[in-house]
DNA sequence: TGATTGTGCGTGTTATAACACGTAATGTTC
DNA sequence: GAACATTACGTGTTATAACACGCACAATCA
């Protein structure tokens, strides 16, 4: 099933660059999709489960505001208040840095780290599900193309 | 430059389909974004401009809120204030199907129509911008393991 | 050391996303 | 043909996204 019957459109697309452009909108819709259900019963966001996981590569050190929203798969505007609900929820604790001041370290608790071994498994059963179906060659030349995508602009 | 510098993650990632998983949605965050800011200082977000299109494809004929929402890039569970906007700009008209009056059959104007000519030179350079450095072979394969990630499910 | 600039975070506000529920029209069954 | 189920849309509400602005702290320079 290519992707234009798949969306039910008439006219063929204008391109292969548009044709390319939607299909990656449309899977990563899906993938998304089906992360944000696999989390909803443990409470947390797809967003939220990813500012989780950039914490805790961070281990104690903590990291801060801003150095979060730049890891993060899409952009944050708002990354005050998600640290705010992940804070209220008791998977991060936030301090300031006494060396400078205007930085507020945010460092994942036990409860978070916690939460996150209980969600890798459905996080590996996850990514085999839909992209099991794909070798590891081609999973590498999926990789290779994104990135080029990525450097273009 | 992979994914792993690009978000600064420490350690590697655990499998060759998580990487590609979050390559997905890191790329289609980026092209989003980019679409967005095109689209902005014409006043329709990217989920309007997809509607817009779904029922310019549509002609004159008109489709219902349930038939939109089928067709659309991203899952849109709250259609109807989707529609109500682009109503309320003028871009589309809605009227009651007489055959069966459950449905709310939805129609673009002559003022959304001239709104799409005039997007569809920048959707165009859009698309070029990001996806003209791979090539029509690269694009088909591309488009073709994106299709194969989507019907895995 | 006082003024100026830059950096990082928080807050106020509006718009949209997401979910649950309600209502109207049509189909179906006995 | 009356009760029930199904389909399609709308509405109420809460949470989050997005943007603009402002404040606190730090660095720089006169």
């Amino acid at each position: 099933m290519n992707l234009r019957d798949e969306i039910q459109q008439r006219r063929p697309f204008q391109s292969r660059e548009q044709e390319a452009f939607l299909s990656i909108g449309r899977t990563w819709a899906l993938l998304d999709h089906a992360l944000s259900e696999m989390l909803k019963p443990h409470g947390v966001t797809a967003t939220q489960y990813n500012a989780l996981r950039i914490l805790r590569g961070a281990k104690d050190v903590g990291l801060s505001r801003s150095e979060i929203t730049e890891r993060m798969v899409a952009r944050v505007p708002d990354a005050t208040r998600l640290l705010d609900r992940l804070e209220r929820t008791g998977l991060i604790d936030r301090q300031r840095d006494p060396a400078d001041r205007r930085f507020v370290k945010a460092r994942i608790t036990g409860q978070g780290l916690a939460l996150l071994d209980e969600l890798d498994d459905g996080t590996q059963t996850l990514h085999r599900e839909h992209l099991g179906c794909v070798s590891q060659e081609d999973l590498d030349t999926l990789i290779g193309l994104l990135a080029r995508i990525r450097e273009a602009v």
